[in-house]
DNA sequence: TGTCAACTGACAGTCGGTGTCAACCTGCGG
DNA sequence: CCGCAGGTTGACACCGACTGTCAGTTGACA
């Protein structure tokens, strides 16, 4: 599923590497206060080469060994399924192959990326360009264009809402295991993102 | 709807006036290619002033001087209505009192958006906010606590859905109004957001 | 081993963004 | 008319993220 020479491989360890001493200075002096110089002092790097692997000091907290591999599989997955069960597929089976360790870390990064505003934002962005591969997949599927109104709305909402279960998983502090929460999460795709039915008939209290 | 004193509608005028300059400058040369400075002097204000109004270069693009009214209003809307409902009231309404040079300048800011990957990313983040807003006031309403999974998903899929309604339109290079496309989008709300169940049968043509 | 491409570190430079301080306007009481 | 207080502005100095370049090194591969 990842490597493809032993150059590839050098990389992704001391990206890994470099990656485990941000977070480390990060925990403990916040994202802004951590300066890309002391990452590459304590990785034992020039920053140069910080910047050569990251491009910028958000994907040292962003950055994901297992990102570069989604692409092709998301393809795979919504190419022969109905889109939203394909995407599930890709997302049960990835949780599914996580480690203990892969969630701790995955868990860290999420908190840190809520408490800097320059790292939330890039979170944002960056799974904001995942809706895109979604969409160029589902309208070739559907044999639509890829601006077509429905593809554009059905992919960033369901984007958007994969969001709001990080979100919501964030906000209970991780109680519940991420496999379930996602699962819940699909649950209430299925039944139509329908809430408005849901609305609670009694007259609001005041504030 | 806007103002409050003098102070304040002589900030915004300012602040309009700083944006039409900045607008020029980057549809002529680009957004990573025109320094704060330039478009200082072509303003005639102090760079230091430029951030003290916007903040932030991208912000120069982004803001919109009927923002700062939308929190208040979204909010009343939700209060006393069903949620997609008040929403797509809020957003018709503010389409309709625009201007065709409101609509012109929107159109202007959206381009230069796409065009800039920096700006891309603040826009898509600063919309996200206004999911934050949503999930409040969605989750006081249903009496349910904001972290809710539900009212989690729903607000940010509406969200994301919203923003790919803006990624059709500018698609097709602004060709429908704006306000159809915002009855479209909501149509689609409306019937579940089931893309999935409007698959095509016929088997996908090898690529 | 020799060659070539990829990688790395060092360095200088650009620019976005922040903090500070002095000058200035604006309205107010004497 | 004169000070005076608060908010706004401009000038300046500073930090740090990021880029480009160049020379030296390392690794792949014949």
């Amino acid at each position: 599923m990842t490597d493809g020479g032993l150059r590839e491989r050098k990389r992704t360890a001391a990206m890994y590497r470099i990656q485990t001493e941000a977070l480390d200075l990060f925990e403990q002096r916040g994202f802004d206060d951590v300066t890309v110089e002391e990452i590459a002092e304590a990785s034992d790097v020039s920053p140069s080469s910080i910047y050569r692997y990251f491009g910028t000091k958000e994907e040292l907290v962003l950055w994901d060994e297992f990102d570069p591999g989604m692409g092709p599989l998301l393809a795979a997955a919504l190419s022969d399924a109905v889109p939203l069960d394909g995407i599930r597929q890709v997302m049960t089976d990835g949780i599914d192959g996580m480690s203990a360790a892969d969630e701790q870390r995955l868990i860290r990064r999420l908190r840190l990326a809520a408490l800097s505003p320059s790292l939330a934002q890039a979170a944002v962005a960056r799974s904001y360009a995942f809706a895109e591969m979604v969409e160029q997949v589902l309208a070739q599927q559907l044999g639509r264009p890829v601006d077509d109104l429905e593809v554009q709305v059905f992919s960033h909402a369901l984007l958007g809402g994969l969001l709001g279960m990080f979100h919501h998983w964030q906000g209970t502090d991780f109680a519940e295991p991420l496999a379930g929460v996602l699962k819940r999460t699909f649950t209430i795709f299925e039944e139509g993102l329908d809430i408005v039915s849901a609305r609670v008939p009694e007259p609001v209290v005041e504030n």
